[in-house]
DNA sequence: ACTAAAATAGCAACATAGTTGCAAAAATCA
DNA sequence: TGATTTTTGCAACTATGTTGCTATTTTAGT
């Protein structure tokens, strides 16, 4: 059985209007996107799914209207393909807060939101204002572990 | 006066002969630009400065090869621009081994390799394995503090 | 220093990624 | 429902990155 279900499409309007965006149909498909997996996605991704439905240009806008209200936000990456991933209630209009941690399987190559591992506090040298903390962790998830194991 | 003096055509040499790479101007040139300047520079920086003696092409493929060999690292961005940074004397031909964090400056815009900052162990939930990990700081660099502080 | 072999650079052509302006269509709100 | 506002799709464009091929440069051996 799959791990998560299908969000409905009542889920998706609530969350939209709680961010007072209008409800429209890309929105609220690419929004099911994000629920029906645990993991983050990049632009190129969400072209392939739904690329056929919705023009490119949409997409973009979508993505960065969900990142200005605080629905999702960005995760940097070393290959030019930067990851989309729902946020905690935490962020909103505007701002976002994060303290979790990223991890990318090197493997199966998704990206996850690690919510349990809590950014550490980074000393720096004098002279430098840290604003935000990113950590990116390279290795092997959870499934490609254990489908190794077996 | 500049802060760094410019990096002789000897060391330049010396520094593409120690990896055993072909002794070439556009390899001379681009790694010179890197121990100019303490920061991280991406293609695009690279292409402007460079765009007209030099092929784009030739310019992508020499990151490529210093990659390969040891000489700079990737830094990874969540603005679609990765950046290079010289490397220690640790890494070599085919593999990185880097401790360091990375600053990127959201006023100049910068990005540093803050190498006396390591980066601290991080503890993933069971099932992961980490092999590398990256953590990347936003805020407002040395300069930029001093400058303001005027 | 000269030459043959190997490596690299430049070019062209292509593929992918991202942006902008504008008119048509859809969503909101009264 | 209808007027207003917002969003979409299209077209055109810019930027970014890749590949194959040939000419040029570099290297290494004499």
């Amino acid at each position: 059985m799959p791990p998560v279900a299908a969000a409905t499409e009542k889920k998706v309007t609530e969350l939209l209007k709680r961010q007072s965006l209008s409800v429209t149909a890309s929105r609220k498909r690419i929004l099911q996107l994000f629920l029906d997996q645990p993991g983050a996605l990049s632009h190129g991704a969400i072209e392939k799914k739904v690329g056929s439905v919705f023009d490119r240009v949409t997409i973009y806008r979508t993505l960065q209207t969900f990142v200005d209200r605080g629905l999702i936000h960005t995760i940097p990456s070393a290959d030019n393909a930067i990851r989309y991933a729902l946020c905690k209630d935490e962020c909103g209009d505007g701002h976002h807060r994060h303290e979790h941690i990223h991890f990318v399987c090197q493997q199966c190559h998704h990206t996850y939101c690690l919510d349990e591992v809590v950014t550490p506090v980074i000393r720096l040298p004098k002279g430098y204002s840290p604003q935000q903390v990113e950590i990116l962790v390279q290795g092997k998830c959870k499934q490609c572990t254990v489908s190794a194991r077996r």
